[in-house]
DNA sequence: CTCATAATTTAGATAAGTCTAAATTTTTTA
DNA sequence: TAAAAAATTTAGACTTATCTAAATTATGAG
């Protein structure tokens, strides 16, 4: 149907659509690690094939029907992913770079046995919420930490930063999804936020960190 | 590592090479759907980076370094069939082609722990043997029926023809892998077969499905 | 042994996806 | 609002994997 590289173009395009309306160029060539000008080419091809809205300079969206292969791709990643950690016991750090090749695994009965057989999650082990076989899904209303006030509380349901080293320091410190917390402090020197995790443990956080894991209240 | 089509070429030269030794161009060609002269293109890359053994006009063989290429792929190739078969509830007619795009996926500890979800298999669904971790099989010694005589019988354990209008020809027969079966008559006319079935039932085959089922004694 | 045929390789072309360097357009800044 | 800077596109080249058509080598029938 669509190459390899479509594929992951039409899926970079959605994740950045998030943020801003439309994306530029330079923005998808970051996102892939590769070269304005071959993003440019790859453009044309997808405009050509009524996946993307194109004008020159002018950055592109997704068309409907591009969307909609975004989100299947979207879908297998995820499914993949939870695969990983839920039935080959992989850490949730482990798991991107093998669900990045299984997604482009074409066939769509797969896809759909696969999702049954793990008894349709709603999530993937980032908290990212899964299309359904329709390409539906509820994006999840999150707050970063870093939008909280002392006293409020909720519980861990995603993180902005998929890097392992971040999830590796998240699950060394417990913050995993799932877990509870309350915000105890936050010093105003450096924004920095003082939590406590389940009446478990007090942990400090970074500023950085607080931006980057998502609460649902 | 090495490329999609390299590790096709790689099997494909793999699976040619156990009817015979040396494998011609046009043998390659053939089971890969493509032109001797891609083929030929393809073993001098093949051959610079040490993975067959390759001089012009003469057919090729694998390296062992290309052999662990292509048992790794072929282990790989099982394993996903049989995960389809087994978890996800495909019939053995279904899976070749999605194992088919799956054994490409690159991760040797996902593998290693799908055999392990699995309680490592010995056969895929089609009785073909799976290698270890290590490459290691036991090539199973399986006869076709129509090398048998009356009254010999034996267990099911192969295909050698895995075309989906065979396999669902035999499903509807009920000569699927492990049943137990015995030879009760030979038509010379015509070298049909007639054959008992467990006890459920007779059935008579014709010299070809005869010819592709493998039992063993 | 010789020549026709079959098998294989070479030559030259194409398509996908990428790159560097140069040109163009847009945006920012002064 | 004009020049500088940044963003984007174009031009031309390269790699991988294909193909067709032509040339070469091997094989086997007589
Ligand atoms: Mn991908
Ligand atoms: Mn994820
Ligand atoms: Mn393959
Ligand atoms: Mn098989």
């Amino acid at each position: 149907m669509n190459t390899l590289a479509e594929e992951n173009y039409l899926k970079s395009i959605y994740h950045l659509s998030m943020d801003a309306g439309n994306v530029s160029t330079n923005q998808i060539a970051a996102s892939l690690k590769t070269k304005a000008s071959s993003v440019t080419d790859m453009l044309k091809k997808l405009a050509d094939k009524a996946l993307i809205n194109y004008t020159r300079y002018q950055g592109v969206s997704l068309t409907p029907s591009g969307e909609k292969i975004a989100i299947n791709i979207i879908r297998k990643h995820r499914l993949w992913e939870y695969f990983l950690v839920e039935k080959l016991n992989f850490k949730w750090d482990q798991v991107h770079d093998m669900a990045e090749e299984m997604e482009h695994i074409s066939s769509a009965e797969l896809i759909d046995r696969l999702d049954k057989f793990m008894d349709y999650p709603q999530h993937d082990p980032h908290g990212e919420p899964i299309p359904d076989c329709n390409g539906r899904f509820k994006a999840h209303e999150l707050k970063p930490i870093s939008a909280l006030s002392v006293n409020d509380s909720g519980i861990i349901s995603g993180v902005r930063d998929h890097t392992s080293s971040f999830l590796q320091y998240l699950e060394k410190q417990q913050l995993v999804i799932g877990k509870k917390i309350a915000i105890t402090e936050i010093i105003s020197f450096d924004h920095s936020v003082v939590l406590q995790v389940e009446n478990i443990k007090e942990v400090h956080i970074s500023r950085e960190v607080a931006n980057n894991l998502l609460i649902a209240l």
